[in-house]
DNA sequence: GCGTCAATGCTAAAAATTTAGCATTGACGC
DNA sequence: GCGTCAATGCTAAATTTTTAGCATTGACGC
């Protein structure tokens, strides 16, 4: 269990592991591109090195360029992620936050998508009886 | 649009600011206690009294105690929170998100509980047509 | 092969965060 | 009212984070 490698991250730490996460994948100039109050390009790159150096990122390069990308999978990454945000805002009621989720993009839904979700609930009726 | 405090937050900050949301409201000592790297008692109250003054937290006294909660309503804060995940690490996609959610804590849920959510998707199907 | 341009590595300074210690204040019970 | 204990306010030092600048390396087209 890795001790929430999240918590220890510095203000700039996260914002770029966020980006990086949200893309798959990033260069340094992208990197500094999506961050809104961004510091100068030497300042990142050095950002990422540390990162890499930290165990956080890894990178492979593409010509002269390096592409940075997560070491953990997208996937432990967000159960992670999620698991924080429901001990946080929602006292670990996957209820409550699925009714949040629902409400904040009410509007946004498909039909389709609808349909799919209730096929998902009805497995886990299913499965966990 | 309150352009995204959570991501000005220093790593302190951010750990507070989550114990905080967790539990409604909170003491010095209770923060400390639920750090899991904690410093000494006096940098937890630093801290606290920092960010009461750049307007997070706000406080009321119990005694001769401070109880420290947020500025921000949860339900506010909570929103702001799912967005920045959304985006993350769901591609914006709700029902990536709610499928990420019901698999995560597929057996701890209750029949009772799915019934429910099933309801919240019938209703978000009548109000999105 | 060679020049050019865009990338990186490294180092040290600047800024912000984090911390502890000491002085002070206030609640509470006797 | 008074002493005690637990809380706070404040300040300055330690540490970490963040930053920029300069030297170097490597890809690519001619």
């Amino acid at each position: 269990m890795a001790a929430q490698a999240h918590l220890h991250l510095s203000r700039r730490e996260r914002q770029i592991m966020d980006i990086i996460h949200a893309r798959g994948k990033a260069t340094a100039a992208e990197v500094m591109e999506a961050i809104p109050d961004a510091p100068g390009y030497s300042a990142v790159r050095a950002l990422l090195r540390l990162m890499e150096e930290k165990g956080y990122l890894q990178h492979e390069t593409d010509g002269a360029k390096y592409v940075f990308m997560p070491t953990m999978a997208r996937e432990k990454a967000r159960k992670s992620a999620l698991k924080q945000m429901l001990q946080t805002f929602f006292d670990n009621s996957t209820e409550q936050a699925v009714a949040a989720l629902l409400d904040l993009s009410k509007t946004k839904l498909k039909q389709e998508e609808l349909d799919r979700l209730s096929i998902l609930i009805e497995q886990a009726r299913k499965e966990g009886r």
